[in-house]
DNA sequence: CCCTGGTCACAT
DNA sequence: TGTGACCAGGGC
């Protein structure tokens, strides 16, 4: 057993394949299946995963692995297998798979640097090279010198060395110790000089702590010394210094209370009790739970859990984007302490891979963290729960396009557990599942303590329009808003800013400002009074007069939060608010300390975007109001009534979740859609059927499967001209019953100067479509590589951007 | 003849 | 993805 089958950290169709390299005697007992390794790959050094050990080779000329990354497999068996199944369902590459499951700190990281070689002597290497041996790539292009070294290298004088670097750095600490027995310690004390009485400190601290470890740092405070001091002490041989590694907690200087389950109600005993069975009889089944705001889904997670630990077992526990809900991470550190690790966004690289080696090292029983957080490598999970499963940050939107739903379900058959997707409002596609018995349905239509949903009123902007109120609060939120005010209740204001942003635009000819590399509209930011592009980061002034007429008529419209803020300010100038949006949540914590500070009372208004539609569950809120409900109705996108339904639902369960009753108002141009009608009234189960008769009618999920395929290349008749030819050649190979749509522009027709055109395929059963794309890839493998033409293939699109 | 820039195949 | 090999074209 002395080869290893490598994959590269190269991401190329022609280098996805596994690489054999020989294992050197000194590592044969170390390396191991799922190890990250450095290898020989053509002139250079790069990383790669061992994914098998053999005897054998096709090969006959084997290079050497140059040394493991790891002395443990990063990667078990189950997610090595995993990464398999991953490449063959979104047809990613393998080496993107396995990255998607680890931290990111564990990607290598390459650096070139040439050398200059003993010996040689000459006054060209002299002067490029200086006093320095070495001379960093980046340097050399700056310096306009490479020219000049590779010469050097050519004549054999000089080399380039290829470095592969960690990007983990595992954070350590400087541990001071006494080696010294006590009776030693008053020794050396003693023959202390009288003035170093710094270096006594020290010593008679150790004296007072016998047998201590501290901090260097921490010793230095308690004892108002310095590091100088420790020094001496240390090259006296009596004071040791060791490098501890730490972890980075990003919830150090928290404290958690220690919280004890609940009591259940009558309606979660009935839900929980098939998990529990399900628990108990290692049985890998999935439960739609389904249960309005405010139900106690939290609570069923919580004490399904508790069961999993009991038995020995782990939990993973997705959460959409858990920056945004450190409530959540609270409520599962309170009952569980310092058996759950996180894993979100909001950690940096570091803590990141800090969380995880806790549950490498076991240290960890439940992870509580964003979509891929689905890979986290336990080895015995007891359950899975999927939080919001209906919310689009659980679908990754770039290589490897997966669904964290499919592979939690994937996971759970493996480890025989059962796996919880929980929301008031589900996604079309698992509601239907449920119906179906596919999923097991558990329904909790209460509210706990009985506490009535709230009292939702449709406010018909139209309508205030024609009465003469120009403002962007009807009459109705207005007086609401005011209401709360004095009563010293709260209010959440959404502005629903989906698919709409602020811009510019020319209010004699109408020119909206435009990306000049993207076919989308600038965004106005307001701070740097500069217009924007989200896609690509191209910045300008706002003009002053219109570039198509010369106008100067041109201006800023939609609404922002800031402009929202702005009205409030004048028309509520009493009223304290708090604004939410990527402005003021960009900082590390901002979002949380924002929190805080509503919840302490220190608003009267939270405003923001989506970002507080989630999660949110202060006692003091009895009002909700949305701006404008519909921008979000008319993306082009066939989940937009879904996703629009969803929002207004999700943010309607903030109001009045405990002692005090709620109210919602949600404004909007049109009452009559169905799902502002229902969302209005709460009634998801009605939207169901409606949505779903929409959806049969559009050939859309969940009657029809979708792939999406994105054609995009800098030339524009060279885009369409693939898409062209890959639409017909999928009509040709495809069945009867499957549509294929396309050539199309996609709905950003442009992205940072790249046209893009899409093809879409509908069907219902299609074997072959799998390897037909993998053709298509293949087919195009070489333009892909060096023209520049870039082919994304998603196998089940959630944004149809 | 040497340099440059572009294209291409290859990597175990 | 990055490299070296190869080739064509231009300057000297």
């Amino acid at each position: 057993m002395n080869i290893a089958s490598v994959i590269v950290d190269i991401p190329s169709m022609q280098v996805d394949k596994m690489f054999d390299y020989l294992i050197p005697e000194k590592w044969k007992e170390t390396i191991q299946p799922g190890m990250r390794v450095i290898v020989p790959f053509g002139p250079r050094k790069i990383q790669g995963y061992v994914i098998q050990i053999k005897q054998e080779s096709q090969f006959n000329k084997l290079r050497e692995i140059i040394e493991p990354q790891d002395l443990l497999p990063v990667l078990n068996e189950e997610l090595l297998e995993l990464g398999n199944w991953l490449t063959s369902e979104t047809l990613c590459l393998k080496i993107s798979a396995y990255q998607a499951m680890l931290p990111a700190a564990m990607k290598a990281k390459y650096e070139k640097i040439i050398r200059r070689l003993d010996g040689s002597q000459n006054d060209v290497l002299d002067k490029l090279f200086g006093a320095k041996e070495e001379i960093d790539w980046q340097e050399a292009e700056t310096r306009n010198i490479l020219a000049d070294l590779q010469r050097e290298v050519k004549k054999g004088t000089a080399e380039v060395v290829y470095v592969v670097k960690n990007k983990a750095k595992k954070k350590t600490v400087r541990i001071i110790s006494c080696p010294l027995s006590h009776s030693d310690l008053i020794t050396a004390i003693d023959s202390l000089s009288k003035r170093a009485m710094k270096q006594k400190d020290i010593l008679q601290f150790f004296l007072e702590h016998p047998n201590t470890k501290i901090a260097a740092t921490d010793l230095i405070q308690q004892t108002a010394t310095s590091q100088s001091t420790i020094k001496a002490l240390i090259q006296k041989g009596q004071l040791r210094e060791t490098q501890e590694e730490m972890y980075r907690d990003p919830y150090e200087d928290r404290i958690f209370q220690q919280t004890a389950p609940l009591k259940l109600t009558d309606e979660q005993k009935t839900a929980i009790s098939p998990i529990l069975q399900s628990i108990k009889d290692r049985k890998s089944e999935t439960f739609l739970l389904y249960g309005v705001t405010g139900s106690g889904k939290t609570e069923i997670y919580l004490q399904s859990i508790q069961r999993v630990i009991e038995e020995g077992k782990e939990a993973i526990v997705l959460v959409p984007e858990i920056s945004l809900t450190p409530q959540m991470v609270n409520r599962f550190k309170s009952r569980f302490g310092k058996d759950v690790a996180v894993l979100h966004s909001g950690l940096s690289v570091g803590e990141k891979y800090d969380e995880w080696r806790k549950i490498v090292r076991k240290e960890a029983k439940v992870v509580v963290g964003a979509r891929s957080a689905i890979f986290a490598p336990f080895e015995n999970i007891g359950i899975i729960i999927i939080d919001e499963e209906h919310e689009n940050s659980y679908k990754q939107e770039d290589n490897p396009r997966y669904h964290a739903r499919d592979v939690a379900i994937y996971r759970s058959k493996r480890h025989q557990c059962p796996v919880i997707l929980g929301s008031a409002t589900p996604a079309l596609e698992s509601f239907a599942r449920a119906q179906k018995g596919v999923y097991t349905l558990l329904t909790m239509s209460k509210r706990m303590n009985n506490h009535e949903l709230p009292h939702v009123s449709i406010v018909d902007m139209r309508e205030e329009l024609r009465k003469g109120n120009r403002s962007m609060f009807s009459e109705e939120l207005f007086t609401k808003l005011r209401e709360r005010i004095e009563k010293k209740e709260q209010t959440v204001l959404l502005l629903n800013k989906r698919g709409h942003s602020s811009f510019v635009m020319c209010r004699d000819c109408g020119y909206v400002l435009q990306c000049p590399n993207c076919d989308i509209s600038l965004t106005y930011h307001r701070h740097t009074n500069q217009m924007r592009c989200h896609y690509c980061g191209f910045e300008t002034y706002v003009p002053n007069t219109c570039p198509e007429c010369q106008s100067e008529h041109i201006r800023y419209f939609g609404t922002g939060t800031q402009k929202v803020e702005e009205e409030l300010g004048k028309l509520l100038p009493e009223a304290r608010v708090i604004r939410m949006d990527v402005d003021t949540t960009s900082r590390k914590g901002a979002h949380e300390k924002l929190l805080k500070a509503f919840e302490d009372g220190e608003a009267d208004i939270l405003l923001g975007t989506q970002m507080i539609a989630k999660g949110l569950d202060f006692p003091n809120i009895t009002l909700v109001g949305v701006l404008n409900a519909d921008t979000s109705l008319h993306l082009p996108d066939f989940r937009a009534s879904e996703k629009t339904f969803q929002l207004l639902t999700q943010v309607s369960g903030r109001a009045g979740r405990h002692e005090l009753t709620g109210e919602v108002v949600i404004q909007t141009y049109t009452p009559e859609h169905y799902s502002i009608e229902l969302a209005g009234k709460q009634n998801y189960d009605n939207f169901y059927r409606q949505e779903m008769v929409m959806r049969k009618m559009g050939l859309y999920p969940p009657f029809y499967y979708l792939t999406l395929i994105t054609i995009s290349h800098e030339n524009l008749m060279k885009t369409i001209s693939v898409t062209d030819k890959i639409t017909s050649f999928l009509k040709s190979r495809l069945s009867e019953q499957t549509t294929v749509l396309g050539p199309a522009s996609s709905p950003i027709p442009r992205i940072k100067n790249r046209y893009r055109y899409q093809c879409l395929i509908k069907y219902k059963r299609e074997p072959n479509l799998k390897e037909t794309l993998q053709m298509i890839l293949e087919h195009y493998q070489q333009q892909i590589a060096s023209e520049g033409l870039s082919i994304a293939i998603d196998m089940n699109p959630f944004i149809m951007m």
